[in-house]
DNA sequence: ACAGGCATGTAAATAGTTACATGATTCG
DNA sequence: CGAATCATGTAACTATTTACATGCCTGT
């Protein structure tokens, strides 16, 4: 069976332990945001249809008098997971419009450039410094259990590392090129 | 003025010379596509828009008895273009159906981990490849001219050979974890 | 008492892809 | 002559975001 995307998102944040729609929306947005996100506008009306059609589990799990369901991921729901696991991935999307604006940069000076790239730079730094801080807890986390989150905020982690060196050598490669200019 | 993205592609793909959606089509396709993409569903509407805001302005160019509009940016519409590159990127997203499938193989053994990773390598090792092919074409055109198309050339093909390589050493990870878990 | 987090959901708008329809021109 | 490429467009669908509405619970 061929599902949406978010489909899989949500078969994969339950297959552990049951969840709430917040809490997997919370999940989402400490793990797997920065690859692949996911919206309340999705989530609740996607929960709804995976468990129409068999491959998640409703269960009332009310705290004091206020409401709230737990959704638990069905035999079948587990069997469609680990099928779409092994197949391989098709989606590779990138939208940055960082690398938009420089590819159009030649119509401008290469001063407003470098300063797009000086956001880009300052943009990718601090993400790479807010994942790391995620480093210890998702360490401790895979001890002994699932080492695949941690790779993958390491995946994150070096990647907006080396964007953010990328955009640093870019900016130092126009000011020599400013300064060749400038001694002719 | 706040326009769409693709709004915005075209103003910059028309900024130098005028051209046909085909066109415009196929430019992005050959340069912009890993990391800002468009299909005719959004280009040619999005053309009748920005004619229709005076953003751009349609000239009759037929080759022989075929019909073809080519389309110029108008005053207006580049000034639209400089605000828009003068002002900081926002946007900055990743879907990477290949990391999903990674967060969540823990609920698999490692050889399909192993399996997923080795189609990642794949797929990025063959990008950067193909990428690396359009480098000689996109340096002739920067010489004297605009440097900035080869820059976020260069920049794709240094992520998709640095997304590579961070395969391959995950790859050689879970061999060793596995070695050593023989080992016991 | 109030702020912040927990919890569920929907409506409207925007964005984007895919598939289709149509037809001319060019090159081998 | 047939295939590929040039060329323009639309319809239907899928995906996704944003904003809103509602209200309870916990800690200060």
């Amino acid at each position: 069976m061929e599902l949406s995307p978010t489909a899989y998102v949500i078969l994969g944040m339950i297959s552990r332990e049951p969840r709430s729609g917040y809490e997997i929306k919370s999940l989402v947005d400490e793990t797997t945001r920065f690859f692949w996100a996911a919206s309340y506008g999705q989530i609740y009306p996607e929960l709804k249809r995976l468990s129409e059609a068999g491959l998640v589990e409703g269960v009332e799990a009310p705290r004091g008098d206020r409401k709230r369901t737990l959704h638990a991921i069905t035999a079948e729901g587990e069997r469609e997971l680990k099928d779409w696991l092994r197949r391989a991935p098709q989606t590779f999307e990138m939208r940055e419009e960082g690398l938009l604006k420089l590819f159009f940069s030649g119509v401008l000076p290469p001063k407003d450039a470098a300063e797009t790239l000086g956001w880009m730079h300052e943009q990718r730094a601090g993400t790479a410094a807010r994942l790391r801080e995620l480093e210890p807890g998702a360490s401790e986390k895979r001890d002994g259990g699932d080492p695949f989150p941690l790779m993958v905020l390491q995946a994150g982690i070096e990647f907006n590392e080396w964007f953010a060196d990328w955009c640093e050598r870019m900016e130092a490669r126009l000011r020599d090129a400013a300064a060749t200019e400038g001694s002719k």
